[in-house]
DNA sequence: AGCACGCCGACT
DNA sequence: GTCGGCGTGCTC
């Protein structure tokens, strides 16, 4: 019978974008399934590829002859479910990615395999002067102290440019031959295992047996009654023998040694395990409604709206223990950020080793353990950050996420999918739960659950009956008038002092790195400037350099203008070094902690830091938004923001949003002991509505403030926002580009749609907010797009942008597109 | 993307 | 004739 498959294949380009169909032999055509990878040879060269077997069928509609076969299986079993390849299929129209793109995002990294080809002289004793070409007599004179040798260091060693039409003919010739291996970039990890062959019974007779000056042999034979099986390096350790003794009781077959696939231990083992606690009454509404819906085992999305320290985890708890009882799995998700230990540590404490943990932090190799762990069924709950959410269960019943709102779950590559979407997407197709939470939902999410989609749950109160924390709004420009120019306002110092004093520990926030934003001089108004981006050079003085936070530039400041040689050089704006700076001067004999992205580079010095803050070595923590979110520490009462201004100003329309989230977040680590917390929020714009709305706690008010400017405005979740980004080295080749590709989409969607309102809906292409990065000038369109019109907007986006239906030179230009992006800028 | 093919000019 | 360089066009 014919049978013919769908294949992507692993090859990174928009022209090969589509899927290719595969003769599948009839050896291969019992064992091959949907989601196995396979190796097609391909292009005129053959090349041996990996490729994703997406569809089966048994009809094709074109030319026969151009058929190839596939050449091998590469899995036993499907690395995707079906499930899976649906989502991925769905996420390439959703986010105008390609196959390849998103299948990589789904597999496991470094899955993917590699055939190597290695060279082979045929006839070792050829005589090298009957071959005329110079080239190809350099190759068999390599090949014969090289015999073998893998294809990429034979190009590497020999310089030969166009080694590859040598080789032909040499093959051609049958003076060599290739041999081709699939190898794949992660091994799994190994260990030595001794396995008792003898039964204990006959340990008296093995012993006498034993020579008697076999003394080692003897203890290892005793010791093994306990044991069927026991590491190698345990054994070795635990006895005091060597490796000899053992491998001559294996030549006795007394024992054998084998090689046990061994999985990496991401977790440490060592956590107390911890007991459910009881539920308040808004807990067990919020729980009783979810775990209803378990129950039914229908697809149902649900929102946790609940204040911090509401106890949300909890209740995720409770309800992943139900979904486990149902043989079912559970996926958690929680933003890059908070993924430390401490969280982690809340679920692995009760589920013990039924959890996978799956975050960036983790080795290629560590992260394939975890994945194979989900896969093989060894565990029922996958705890991770947003990629996590393609966790390949086969029955999954619930997925988390937490801190929804948080802006890591977009992602910012390629497919730019938002996990939330994408989470909604799988959980109906798994016929899943899907509970979202946080103390500030997205205004997108919020819309959503009042238009139905989400079912809307409350939790007002905290957890231990905790109050909510006060909340001072300062007013900066007063401070400046009564004379006080330093970054404290009298206020927020008093309240150091006290808090110092009663050696309660204070947090104070600013959302911005580095000691001065930008330096300027005082006489001809020159900034310091990356020469590589169109930004500002941050001044970090504890290097005492000029840093660029896009590119990573860094150079020696300056101390004259190199404009007009003036000596007047200001350092304007503040960072987070600033405010260390600042605390160390104003307040005496404490411990300052600085946690940004500057100090918490290396891996774990981010626990590190927390360690030593929860151990009360730090009196005072200053940080980015790094630390706004779940650090739970009772013994702060203070949290201070230095500048709530920051987020504000930026040209965004999500700016008013952010602050409220960050000021929110911000206040609920203070207070979550048996005391009520402060908060000092410093302003210059303390009747800012998301400064008012966060001071009151008040979500819903300000809610209802933001939804009605977003509709006057026209934006998110009124309408869908499209980013194009288009970048190159040249200036003027790239306005003209984006300019044709701008006309090309508004004439399509023009003659598409005859309504549509292009000037309120389509910005005209302009330099992006920051228009030029690593040297690269960036160009920009917006378009807005209602859900009706979205998908007809998307593919034209596809024809003009990716396909190049117009042949627009686009070739020297790099477009990014961006389906709702986390910002405009 | 990666490769072959074809065309051209340079060099033995 | 052979080799290297580069532009073009295709990949089931």
């Amino acid at each position: 019978m014919d049978l013919y498959a769908e294949i992507i294949v692993d090859n990174n380009s928009t022209q090969t974008d589509i899927l290719y169909t595969y003769r599948i032999p009839i050896e291969f055509q019992d064992n091959l399934k949907i989601g196995m990878r396979v190796i097609v040879p391909f292009g005129m060269g053959n090349m041996l590829l990996q490729g994703l077997v997406i569809k089966m069928k048994n009809t094709i509609s074109f030319n026969k002859n151009k058929l190839k076969d596939i050449v091998e299986i590469v899995d036993k079993e499907p690395i995707l479910s079906s499930n899976l390849i649906e989502l991925g299929l769905w996420m390439r129209r959703e986010y105008l990615a390609q196959y390849i793109e998103v299948f990589k995002t789904i597999m496991p990294t470094g899955i993917t395999k590699k055939v190597k080809q290695y060279i082979y002289v045929v006839d070792e004793n050829i005589n090298i002067t009957n071959i005329k070409s110079k080239n190809q007599k350099k190759i068999i004179k390599f090949l014969f102290d090289n015999n073998g040798i893998e294809f990429e260091e034979l190009k590497k060693a020999l310089e030969i440019s166009n080694i590859n039409s040598s080789l032909k003919s040499l093959k051609s010739k049958n003076i060599i031959k290739v041999e081709n291996k699939i190898e794949q970039d992660i091994n799994k990890k190994y260990e030595k295992v001794v396995v008792k062959l003898f039964k204990n019974l006959d340990i008296p007779k093995i012993l006498k047996g034993l020579n008697k000056l076999a003394k080692k042999q003897k203890e290892v034979i005793l010791f093994l009654k306990d044991y069927k099986e026991i590491k190698l390096k345990d054994l070795t350790n635990l006895v005091g023998s060597s490796y000899s003794t053992i491998r001559s009781l294996e030549s006795k077959n007394l024992i054998s040694i084998i090689d046990k696939e061994s999985p990496r231990q991401v977790l440490d083992k060592n956590y107390k395990k911890t007991e459910n606690m009881e539920l308040n009454k808004e807990q067990t509404e919020c729980y009783n409604r979810i775990n209803n819906s378990i129950s039914n085992e229908k697809s149902k999305k649900f929102l946790i709206h609940g204040v911090t320290g509401s106890g949300k985890t909890e209740v995720y708890i409770q309800l992943i223990e139900n979904v486990i009882k149902k043989q079912k799995q559970a996926i958690v998700l929680i933003p890059e950020i908070s993924l430390t230990p401490q969280t982690v540590e809340r679920f692995v404490s009760r589920f013990g080793n039924n959890v996978a943990v799956l975050h960036s932090g983790l080795s290629l190799g560590e992260r394939y353990d975890e994945w194979r762990k989900i896969k093989e069924n060894k565990v029922d709950i996958v705890i991770g950050a947003r990629s996590a959410i393609f966790a390949p269960f086969k029955n999954l019943g619930i997925i988390i996420i937490d801190e929804e709102h948080e802006n890591s779950y977009k992602s910012s590559i390629n497919p730019k999918y938002d996990t939330i979407k994408v989470a909604e997407k799988r959980s109906e197709l798994e016929n899943a739960i899907l509970v979202l939470g946080s103390a500030t939902p997205s205004i997108n999410t919020y819309y959503l659950a009042e238009m139905g989609k989400y079912e809307l749950l409350q939790m007002n109160k905290r957890a231990n009956k905790q109050e909510m924390p006060n909340v001072d709004v300062i007013d900066m420009r007063e401070e400046l008038e009564n004379g006080n120019k330093t970054i404290f306002s009298n206020r927020l110092y008093n309240d150091i002092i006290t808090n110092l004093k009663d050696e309660r520990q204070i947090i104070l926030f600013l959302n911005r790195r580095g000691f001065s934003t930008f330096i300027s001089c005082r006489e001809c108004g020159y900034v310091e400037k990356c020469p590589s981006c169109d930004v500002s050079l941050t001044f970090h003085k504890k290097e005492n350099w000029l840093k660029c936070h896009y590119c990573g530039f860094a150079k020696k400041p300056v101390e004259v203008c190199p404009k007009c040689e003036s000596k007047y050089i200001r350092y304007f704006g503040i960072g987070t070094q600033k405010v260390e700076e600042m605390v160390k001067k104003t307040f005496e004999n404490i411990n300052v902690e600085r946690m940004d992205i500057d100090t918490t580079s290396k891996k774990n010095s981010h626990e590190e830091i927390l360690d030593r803050f929860k151990n009360k070595e730090i009196d005072i923590l200053i940080g980015t938004q790094m630390i706004s979110k779940g650090l739970d520490f009772p013994n702060v009462l203070l949290v201070g923001v230095i500048a709530a201004d920051l987020t504000l100003n930026l040209p965004d329309y999500r700016a008013s949003e952010r602050t409220f989230q960050l000021l929110t977040q911000v206040a609920g680590r203070s207070g979550r002991g048996e005391r009520k917390g402060n908060v000092v929020v410093q302003t210059y714009d303390p009747n800012h509505y998301s400064i008012i709305y966060a001071r009151s706690h008040d979500y819903i008010g300000f809610y209802k403030e933001e939804i009605k400017l977003r509709k006057i405005f026209n934006y998110p979740p009124y309408v869908n926002i499209i980013s194009i980004v288009f970048s190159g080295l040249d200036v003027r080749e790239l306005e003209k580009i984006t300019k044709y590709i701008s006309d090309a989409i508004i004439k399509n969607i023009r003659y598409k749609n005859k309504d549509f309102d292009v000037s309120n809906n389509i910005s005209k292409p302009m330099p992006s907010p920051i228009p030029k990065i690593k040297n690269k000038y960036r160009w920009q369109m917006i378009i807005k797009s209602s859900d009706k019109e979205l998908k007809v907007i998307k593919n034209i986006i596809y024809w003009v942008c990716i396909k190049n239906k117009y042949n627009i030179p686009i070739d020297k230009v790099k477009i990014s597109i961006d389906i709702n992006p986390n910002s405009i800028m």
